[in-house]
Order: C-alpha cells, then sequence, then structure tokens
RNA sequence: GGACCUAUAAGCUAGUGGCAAACUGACUCGUUUACACCGAGUAUUCCCAGGUUCGAUCCCUGGUAGGUCCACCA
C-alpha cells in the first residue's frame, strides 16, 4: 500500500474497475429496489446540483444495493425546447429558418458527439446506475412509447384539440404549458390614456398601449358611481376610431388605475376569460412571430409597436399622464421572453377534472421531506389550464395524428407502425378523404412522464410500475413529479413510484448559484481538486429537502476523511502480520466491549439509511470511525500491540473486523476509498464492496463501561493537557474504588493508553517526573 | 393576497420536552513505530413575545427576518 492517498489515480482505477466488472449490472431481479433515475436534460455539462442531488439518490441506491438488487438505469433527456435551444447555441443556427428534416439531423448528430461526455460527469461521481440500460428520450422506443400514450390517451377521450387562446412564447414560437410560467420583474410604463364617451374624454390607464388597436370591451365596476351612466354606452378606441362597448364587471378595481378597464385580444389570462365570459369578439392583432398585424403597426414587435404608439398618441394630445411602474410579468422559463395569449390551434390533455383524483395519488407516495407533498397539492389546486402538450418546434417526437381533410375526423396509426412521423406517411380516412398530417411535436414533459414506462420497456417489463423511488429537485415537483403521476394514473392507474425523495438546492452563502451571477461553482473542478468522494461527502452534509450552503472548506474536510480512512487502513495492516483470520477463542474485554459500540452503530445508521436519513448516517459514522475508532479505540491497542502483549489476536481480530463494517457503512457515501481499501485487503467472495452484504448488528448491549473508560480517559487526557504534559507521559491515576470495580478488567487497558499506574482513591493525576 | 419552508457558535450544518452539538475557523499545548499532519484542551450559541409544562431551543399562538411555490400583475 502506497504511502499516499492518491485519489485520481485511485478514482480513474476503480471507474475502469467497476465498468469492466459491470459491478453495477441490473441482476435482473423482480423484486429489486427500482430508480426512476431522473433522465438529466442534456447541456454541455453536469452543474454543481445535478452533483448534489445525483448523489443523494446514489447514496440509497448503494445502500439498498446491499441490501439487495436494485435497478437502476440511466437515461438523457434530449428532445424539444431546450435541446433545440442547446443546438441553436452551439451549431449557431435557428431551427426555425430551417428544413425540419435538417435541423433534426443536425440535432441528431450533435447529441451524438456532446452526449457520451455529458454522461462521464455522472460516472465520474461515482452514480452507480447500470449505463447499459440507457435511454435517450428522442430514441426510437421513447418515442414509441411516448407515441403509445398519446394514442392510448386519446382513445380514452383524454386529449382533445382545441383553437383557443393559448399561452404563446413570442420568442420561441410556440405554447407552452401553464408549468413553463416563471414571474419576472420588469419596469413598465403605466400610461393614463384618454377614450371617448359621446364626446367626453374617458380614461384608462394601461401598460400595454400597442394592443389598443384589439380592445374589444371596456369594463367598469356596477358600484362606481363616477362610470354608473356609461354602462351600455359605446366607447371610442383613441387612434383606431372605433366604438366598444362599456360593460359594468365585478372584476373591475374601483382603486386601480383610473377604475376602468379595457379588454382586449389578448393582454393576459384575465382577458381571454372576460371575452369568452362575455361573448366579445376577438380582435387579433398579434402574429405568431410576436409582430403586430395592424394597420399603422404592421411588422413592429410588440415592444417596438409599444413605442410607436405611445408617439403616435402624445401626438394626438389623447395621453393624460404616464408614470414609471415596477409590475411582475409572466415570462416562459426557458428564454425569458414575456408571453402572449394567441388565437392557435392546440392539443390538450384533459386534467382539470381530475384534480380531486390526483391529489389523492399524491398522497399515497411517502413524500421525503414529507412537506413537499403540500408543494405538489398546491399546484394541482390552482391548475386553471388543461395540460397543453403539442409545440410548434421541429425536433420533438411528432404527434402521432393525421387529419382528415374531408370528414375532419381524427386518425391514428396502428401500434405496430409505431414510431411514427405523419410527413413521412400518407394515410388515408376510412370516408376515402385524405389524411392531412399534424406538424406539431410532443412537448418534452409528454415524454419524460412517462420514464418509468420507458424504463421498464427496456427489460421487458420485468421491473414494473410503481417504481420504489424517485428522486428531483423541488423545482420540479410541479412539472415532471407532477406530469408522471397524472400519466401512471391514467395509463395503469397506480402511482409511480411509493417513495418520492426530493433534493434542495446549492447556494452560494445566501445567494442562488446563477450562470448571470457568475457565481456557478463547476463540479468538475471540485472533483479535480479534492475527488469524487469528498464532494459526496460533502452533499451527504445537509438532510434531503435543504438547502446546501457551498463552501470549499467542507470539501477539505471530506478529503481529509479519505486520507484518515486510508491512513487507518494502513495501520490496521501494518499490524496484522501473523494474524490468522479466525476469531480468537477469547477475547479481551476492552475488545468486546468496542465491538458492542460498533454493533450499536451498525444498528443506528441502518435505520438512517432506511429512512433515507443519509446524513445522519454519515454524521454517526464518521463520528464513530475518527473519534471511537481512530482517537480512542487504536489509541488504547497501540501497546498491546507494540509489545506483542498478551490478548494481541483479539485486538487484531477487532481492527479488521471493525474496520470492514466501518468501510461498509460509509461505502455508499464515498464509494471510490472504500473499493480501493476492500480490493487491496478485504476482498472474499463478492468482487466489489458495493455487492457485498450490509453489515448485521450482531447484539446491542449498552456499552456503559466502554462510556465509563472514555470518560476517565478524557478527564485524565484534560489533566495532562492542562498539565502541558504530552499523552504518553507517565503518570499515576487515581480512581474511586467503586469506578475501577466497574472498569474490572480494562482498568489494564486504561493504563496501556495513558501509560500510567493506577491507585485508589479521589479521582487525580500525578505525574511522574524522571522518566519518560 | 394565499400556501409552504427556514431561523442553533465567526462560517456551514446536525440535534433534543430535562447538562446544547459535529466540522471549519480562533486561541493554548502536545506529538514523530497510521496520518508534512495528527492528538488534547479552551472560548462563544438555540430570532423576539406570549402560552402549555415541574421544566421549552424543541410543542402551541402571535410577531420579525429570509427563502420557495402559486395568485395578482387594466
Amino acid at each position: 500500500m502506497a504511502n499516499k492517498y492518491d485519489f485520481k489515480k485511485v478514482e480513474a482505477r476503480i471507474k475502469g474497475f467497476w465498468e469492466k466488472e459491470k459491478v453495477y449490472k441490473f441482476d435482473g431481479d423482480s423484486k429489486a429496489f427500482a430508480v426512476d433515475n431522473p433522465p438529466p436534460t442534456v447541456s454541455g455539462k453536469m452543474h454543481i446540483g445535478h452533483a448534489f442531488q445525483y448523489s443523494q439518490q446514489d447514496f440509497i441506491v448503494r445502500f439498498k444495493r446491499m441490501n439487495g438488487s436494485v435497478f437502476y438505469a440511466f437515461g438523457t433527456d434530449d428532445n424539444g425546447l431546450p435541446t433545440e435551444r442547446l443546438i441553436e447555441k452551439l451549431k449557431k443556427v435557428k431551427s426555425k429558418e430551417m428544413p425540419r428534416a435538417d435541423f433534426i439531423k443536425l440535432c441528431l448528430k450533435t447529441l451524438k458527439e456532446i452526449t457520451p461526455k455529458f454522461i462521464q460527469d455522472w460516472k465520474d461521481i461515482g452514480i452507480s446506475a447500470d449505463y447499459d440500460i440507457y435511454y435517450s428520450t428522442i430514441d426510437e422506443n421513447s418515442r414509441k412509447i411516448s407515441q403509445r400514450s398519446f394514442i392510448e390517451l386519446f382513445k380514452k377521450d383524454r386529449i382533445y384539440k382545441k383553437e383557443f387562446p393559448t399561452i404563446w412564447c413570442p420568442e420561441c414560437q410556440t405554447a407552452i404549458a401553464q408549468a413553463e410560467l416563471e414571474d419576472k420583474e420588469d419596469a413598465g410604463l403605466f400610461s393614463t390614456i384618454k377614450f371617448s364617451v359621446e364626446g367626453k374624454d374617458l380614461l384608462i390607464a394601461t401598460t400595454r398601449p400597442e394592443l389598443l388597436g384589439a380592445c374589444v370591451g371596456v369594463f367598469v365596476h356596477p358600484k362606481d358611481k363616477r362610470y354608473k351612466d356609461l354602462i351600455g354606452k359605446k366607447a371610442k378606441v383613441p387612434l383606431f376610431d372605433y366604438e366598444v362597448p362599456v360593460i359594468a364587471d365585478d372584476s373591475a378595481d374601483i382603486e386601480k388605475g383610473t377604475g376602468v378597464l379595457m379588454i382586449c385580444s389578448y393582454g393576459d389570462k384575465f382577458d381571454v376569460e372576460a371575452i369568452n365570459r362575455h361573448k366579445l369578439i376577438p380582435r387579433l392583432i398579434l402574429e405568431k412571430d410576436g409582430k403586430l398585424n395592424l394597420e399603422g403597426y404592421c411588422g413592429l414587435k410588440i415592444k417596438e409597436a409599444r413605442k410607436k404608439i405611445l408617439n403616435d398618441l402624445r401626438g394626438a394630445g389623447l395621453i393624460k399622464e404616464q408614470k414609471e411602474i415596477v409590475h411582475v410579468v409572466n415570462v416562459h422559463d426557458k428564454c425569458g421572453t414575456e408571453i402572449e395569449f394567441l388565437m392557435t390551434e392546440q392539443w390538450f390533455i384533459k386534467i382539470l377534472d381530475l384534480k380531486k383524483k390526483l391529489i389523492e395519488q399524491g398522497r399515497k407516495i411517502k413524500w421525503r421531506p414529507e412537506f413537499m407533498l403540500k408543494r405538489y397539492e398546491n399546484w394541482v389546486n390552482g391548475l386553471e389550464w388543461d395540460w397543453s402538450i403539442s409545440r410548434d418546434r421541429h425536433f420533438g417526437i411528432p404527434m402521432p395524428v393525421w387529419e382528415c381533410g374531408e370528414c375532419r375526423k381524427i386518425i391514428l396509426p396502428k401500434e405496430s407502425e409505431l414510431p411514427i412521423d405523419p410527413l413521412q406517411i400518407k394515410k388515408t380516412c376510412s370516408c376515402g378523404g385524405k389524411g392531412i398530417p399534424e406538424k406539431k411535436v410532443l412537448d418534452t414533459w409528454a415524454t419524460s412522464s412517462v420514464t418509468p414506462q420507458i424504463c421498464s420497456s427496456l427489460v421487458n417489463g420485468k421491473i414494473k410500475i410503481p417504481f420504489s423511488v424517485r428522486n428531483n429537485a423541488h423545482d420540479i415537483i410541479r412539472t415532471w413529479d407532477f406530469y408522471t403521476i397524472v400519466k401512471s394514473y391514467l395509463h395503469e392507474n397506480k402511482i409511480p413510484w411509493k417513495n418520492m425523495m426530493v433534493s434542495g438546492f446549492v447556494t452560494l452563502g445566501k445567494e442562488k448559484m446563477s450562470k448571470s451571477k457568475g457565481n456557478v461553482v463547476e463540479p468538475q473542478k471540485v472533483i479535480e481538486e479534492y475527488g469524487a468522494d469528498a464532494m459526496r461527502f460533502w452533499a451527504a452534509s445537509s438532510k434531503l429537502g435543504e438547502d446546501l450552503a457551498y463552501q470549499e472548506k467542507d470539501l477539505i474536510a471530506g478529503k481529509k476523511f479519505v486520507t484518515k480512512l486510508y491512513n487507518a487502513s494502513r495501520f490496521v495492516f501494518m499490524n496484522l502480520e501473523g494474524y490468522k483470520f479466525k476469531k480468537p477463542k477469547k477475547l479481551e474485554k476492552i475488545d468486546e466491549l468496542f465491538l458492542e459500540k460498533l454493533n450499536s452503530l451498525i444498528k443506528s445508521v441502518t435505520e438512517s439509511f432506511e429512512n433515507y436519513e443519509y446524513s445522519k448516517a454519515k454524521n454517526e459514522t464518521e463520528r464513530f470511525f475518527w473519534h471511537d475508532f481512530c482517537d480512542n479505540y487504536l489509541e488504547i491497542v497501540k501497546k498491546r500491540i507494540y509489545q506483542n502483549k498478551k490478548g494481541k489476536e483479539s485486538v487484531q481480530y477487532v481492527l479488521h473486523k471493525s474496520l470492514l463494517v466501518i468501510l461498509k457503512l460509509i461505502a455508499p457515501i464515498m464509494p471510490f476509498i472504500t473499493e480501493e481499501i476492500y480490493q487491496e485487503h478485504f476482498k472474499e467472495k463478492e468482487k466489489s464492496i458495493h455487492l457485498s452484504k450490509w453489515p448485521v448488528a450482531e447484539k446491542a448491549k449498552s456499552g456503559d463501561e466502554f462510556d465509563l473508560f472514555v470518560e476517565v480517559l478524557s478527564k485524565v487526557r484534560q489533566e495532562k493537557t492542562n498539565n502541558k504534559k504530552a499523552m504518553n507521559w507517565e503518570c499515576v491515576i487515581t480512581l474511586p474504588e467503586k469506578e475501577i470495580k466497574m472498569l474490572g478488567a480494562i482498568v489494564e487497558d486504561l493504563k496501556d493508553v495513558m501509560n500510567a499506574e493506577i491507585k485508589s482513591g479521589k479521582f487525580n493525576v500525578e505525574f511522574v517526573q524522571f522518566l519518560k
């Protein structure tokens, strides 16, 4: 064994060993602990949040593997908008400006280039998935399953197509779902504009004057005395000179602005509802690319149009006043662009009628931490739209449908034809009409929500839904978790997984890490400097669901722990010469007591892992190893070993046994160093420590005597320190008769470790002057 | 406006209805037959106010601060 632990060399070698020996290969056990391992969205590289979250998942998986079998596939999410944006950035192209087929080709080619390196990041931090059971959410099998899901749900009458003002991103030029909205604070100009009723001014305040030409009505509150007389009359829209009705509606807020509200098609969700409620006829002025189609403003983007119209209004003296305000707007989470509402035809999965059922399903899952269930319930309760699943984009799974050009009937492919691209296949309706292919693709969530089904298919259904566990950070409860629960409910009438483990975020001080702030920490650099074990050790230091502030110091602590493990192992094996690897007939008392301590550690660590409390497990093992094992036990037995005293075999047995137990207990957290030591010294039946059996607590006794021993020990150490004496300075310890009796035979060990003589009496430590 | 989470040492985090804790850092000392490091020791602490209790950092109520999600966003 080398003198120094070179984590870079060792980690590389161990990684190679795991791969070559297929240590994490699924053994085919249908009762295996099944993980619905979230497929990360392919991006350049893994970020620290990933490293944090996947490590936490891996702790549990490794623990489970040592207690049985696990099913742990690996996938990448690489279709839909996020991937398109990535490819556009990498290749400096615009998807919408290319033929669809060419863009898809470019995507697939680029993915092939970047995916292996991306996955390598997961291997580098020791994620113990079976990478041979691999899927990509754009691969043939995933396309098939996703399209089959669509067809099944269509047949169950869960999917419908509707022309509707939908949430639209003018930047990405696609419809998006409610879950993809984010809030953003933005400065805006609140302008009070002069409408007129029967020649008199009617003042209306708005932040969106560019929609003036889309105004279809004006609301006032029925109890608002100022405007009572106007109700039922017509108001003239400035600049455009057409008339709209003045309508009494409770939704108008008397306090806000001038108390008069203009209704446009469509300014926001509220407008959509209002127009439907009053059966107003929309005036559509916005195109899909976010440009206006309105006389005088044609081809202008929203913000340009806003500027121009304000100028025009000002020129015509139609602005009463203006003020700067900061308001919150909805933006698309992928690109930060303000969303619009556009009349388009989209596909939806009907879910609003299932709220109650979906909450019931959520409650059947054991959430860790428990309060995360509340977030799920909140989200479900707040749903206002059905799930919009169609996207007007290029790179995604094609929607597998045609519409009959004659009778408008929807034509579906046969299951045997899947996966299918309707643009490539001609279909004829039963009426003889020609099938018009649907050009839209499925939203990426429509596929990510069937990862349990995809994983299951990779092993021919051997692993069934519900899976054992899913892990992800709390930001995607409303998307991934929610949609997956929806699909499993609709398809299997089951929950997708029995346990849900939710990870927190990595912060920097009190700040959130973000690229724009430039305060990101790259896991690749962390590993480079401290090693994967140290990184994982850090990731294990906060509870599930809790955020963790990144501190470089913590990595140092992890690295030191690795070194300590390595050195302690060196020490143990240096002193195992002549050891027969057999339990001696009789163990010395102190050794037995130490084993009892070890057993209670096993018991408690096992419980912690079973409850997904990996941080507790880590803390306990760390404390025991460093203090009980190294600082106390090793010091206690040193003399017996060095001087070849009676009971050496007993020590050797306990050293060997307890070191292996400690290694196993910390193996889920630190897989590399533990494997290295196991390979070097402990390798027996199982080819890897990670396939070895989890230790079982043999007996759980009180261990009181050991505690008393340590207590006395620390009192003596304190005296030595106070008197500035070295720990091996010879001394005479006086102990009460009662304590000597309780300690019994292990008084001898106290003598050894403190280089002391023992006398009976009141506690005292005397130092022998002449000898060292 | 609603829901939820958090508040513990200088930093980061555990934890408990009954002497408040690990790690890092600070200070003092000691070590060289595992550990250019390790060991021993010292100091400092439960956001505020009420309540329940023999006893509250922990449970309850209210407040304050920070965070997350949602709603509003004319």
